[in-house]
DNA sequence: CATAACTCGAACACCGACGTACAGTTTATG
DNA sequence: CATAAACTGTACGTCGGTGTTCGAGTTATG
């Protein structure tokens, strides 16, 4: 072989998060093609979950084969590139207070959240299509149970309507948010206004 | 050829909705097949718009060929299980009553909207991926121009909230509906429960 | 009941995307 | 600057989906 396969399916389970030590030094122009194929991966499968290798290479401005050099397959840069998200998601998401005012916690969850799903909107779908689906179910759970509990400690307090299941309104959290990140890409609203729509309209929507 | 091709872009076209005239008389089989045919197409590709045409043949209970003698094409077929939507969406929506107070009005459209798409589901991203999207367009404006009236009789009765843009507000609506539909999938709420959540919810988000 | 219409499965060519192999060139690094 | 690592395009085999053809069997209809 001409490339060193940067990574097995093992090798990355093993490396964690970032640019953990490799077992051998990479080369740097190496290691920063690998930045871009990620970062590029991103981008487009966020926006066209069935995107081809080749378009992501092509948007990463890097040759076909030198992709499959770093990855073996398309499902190890999906897994890769969807690890990556998680991994950012629980971290953003980890230091937003849940404390106080069962509303403005919502809030700052909103806030929070917002900002992942526009930044990679479709790309759950892509890894649902190459995942196990249980490994996705275990992405969304984390952020959902935050979720839950402060909405369940509205509900206790009388502040968020508790007429309707907890399930569903963490549907109407997901849907929302969904929403205004396709109202973003057809230009109806601008990325700056949604996260304040999305705040106001949620909350009216949950809101005793 | 063996079979008689039932139906060629232009005489599709010419049909128009149900089933009108064709050239020479067709045999009851035939018909009854067409509509196995058009009926689990729309049920498939309504959950999977990527549905082979092998899947929804067999979901018809019908062989591979004989689907091809009655649709020159996959984008012919998804055409006219578009068309059928369509058109079913335009006569149901037709006959809800958008006078009186906004946000009674709303909620008649919501309970309207709901059964189509909870029933039509993923079908537009079918038809998006085959048809021009232009006529995607005007599929979804119809709908949406009824309700964005409504909205902003409301709003100027100082029944719904006119701090945020009509269109947003739109959204709104859209997302929830998807997400109910989603919701239901995924069996956290039943389809029975689904209307009276929507209607609920939404209004919740939209009234001043 | 005879004929024409319809259905069916198997087989074929076509196409696009995936993944691999090879050979030549560039480039990081000691 | 010499060497090994990395990048590149081309070409190839594979796979799954599409659309077509054929020949034989079935069924509606006059």
């Amino acid at each position: 072989m001409t490339t060193t396969p940067a990574s097995t399916a093992a090798a990355k389970r093993s490396a964690g998060a970032a640019d953990g030590g490799r077992d051998r030094a990479k080369r740097a122009d190496a290691l920063r093609n690998v930045e871009s194929i990620v970062a590029a991966a991103t981008r487009v499968l966020a926006t066209d979950p069935d995107a081809s290798i080749n378009e992501i290479a092509r948007a990463a401005g890097v040759g076909r084969v030198t992709l499959y050099g770093h990855f073996d397959s398309r499902a190890t840069l999906v897994r890769e590139v969807v690890d990556r998200a998680i991994a950012q998601t629980d971290a953003s998401l980890a230091e937003v207070d849940l404390d106080g005012d069962p509303r403005e916690a919502l809030a700052r969850m909103l806030e929070a959240t917002w900002h992942l799903t526009h930044r990679f909107g479709a790309l759950v779908v892509a890894g649902s299509q190459v995942l196990p689906p249980e490994e996705m179910r275990r992405a969304h759970d984390g952020p959902m149970a935050r979720a839950r509990d402060v909405l369940e400690r509205g509900r206790a307090a009388g502040e968020f309507r508790a007429d309707m299941p907890v399930e569903w309104q963490l549907s109407v959290f997901q849907a929302i948010l969904h929403g205004a990140s396709a109202a973003v890409h057809r230009g109806e609203i601008t990325a700056d206004d949604a996260p304040a729509l999305v705040r106001d309209t949620t909350l009216a929507a949950l809101s005793a």
